[in-house]
DNA sequence: TCCATCTATATGCACATACATATACGTATC
DNA sequence: GATACGTATATGTATGTGCATATAGATGGA
């Protein structure tokens, strides 16, 4: 389980509440991580028993209190082992490539119109993370950014290349079908 | 959940039981779906319960008897509609980008070190496949195949070029990476 | 005044899934 | 005779996860 870890590393960054690491997650890591709120606020609660975390409970005037977290030692020490830890590797799991597997049992127009229908999915995607690059520094500018952010658009540098390779491929396997129907129908 | 739709494929290329299916999912959609053996049984009794199979108990002589499983009318047309139906499609979940992301806190080369394993990790999944590959007919040749066999080989393409983009990608991280290291450290 | 919305935290619940374990038959090997 | 292995099916259980829901203070608009 991954999400601690998460919480981990943008506590690293700044102290916050559970509505806040909610925000910062659909904010900064969306592109590679997504979570439930609910789940934010469990595992919180296990990283302060753990103890690495410590709470502090901030009164509000303007909105309801808050409990701002705050990594303790042995919560900055749990990140820095985890960034050295090779996770194990999981295998590909895409249940949409069944339906290619097992496309036989229909018309190749049918999943022709599938296999559009997800890479006009991946399109967007792809637009999405386009749009988001077009607001943050370019490649050429990137040595005058500060490491820490470096480390950040690398992660967006494969968001990306994971899209426009995806599309690529979803293309020739669209080629590759419309050979399929000619053949047989 | 798609593993009883993996299974009303494969069963409808013939009928199988729960030991040979599991054989089934490992000898041929192992490259984008794996599952646990007791999995296999526990959708096979729900599919029976709900009347997409009928079971045929096979008396053996050399072995323990066992329960083979055919597709009814109901899970012929249960597989057909899910061959057309799209599926959400899921966002991306990488933990190892959270280590990149998040991987300013540790020295360069430490990452350098965890993103290097992960190539390795790409490499020997790619020669899985091109093992794989080289058995099967290649792609001039394919015209003169079975179309369901066509099909299969798709997903097969789709897994190498999965691979060989994840290679590129993880090469062109490694080259930034490096970037960082020396201007920093 | 009522209602919606934002901030803020928390629990209930269902589902998917993997790992471990249990049972049991037949064959081959030591 | 004991042990291991392949065949064959099944249950127990823990974990990860998302959706739904509950509670509640403050603000702003209809």
């Amino acid at each position: 389980m991954s999400l601690p870890h998460m919480l981990l590393g943008l506590l690293e960054e700044g102290s916050m509440s559970g509505y806040e690491l909610n925000k910062a997650i659909h904010d900064s890591i969306r592109h590679f991580w997504t979570t439930d709120q609910s789940q934010i606020y469990r595992a919180l609660h296990k990283m302060e028993a753990d103890g690495w975390l410590r709470v502090e409970t901030v009164i509000q005037a303007d909105s309801p209190n808050k409990k701002v977290y705050h990594l303790t030692e042995a919560g900055r020490e749990a990140l820095a082992v985890w960034l050295r830890t090779p996770l194990v590797n999981q295998p590909l799991r895409e249940a949409w490539l069944a339906q290619i597997f097992f496309g036989s049992a229909i018309p190749t127009a049918e999943t022709i119109r599938l296999v559009e229908g997800y890479r006009k999915g991946v399109a967007e995607g792809l637009a999405a993370l386009e749009e988001l690059q077009a607001r943050l520094p370019a490649a050429g500018e990137r040595a005058h950014v500060p490491r820490r952010y470096q480390y950040q658009l690398l992660t967006l540098d494969y968001g990306m290349a994971y899209h426009r390779s995806m599309l690529a491929t979803l293309d020739a396997m669209l080629e590759q079908m419309k050979l399929i129907a000619e053949v047989t129908e």
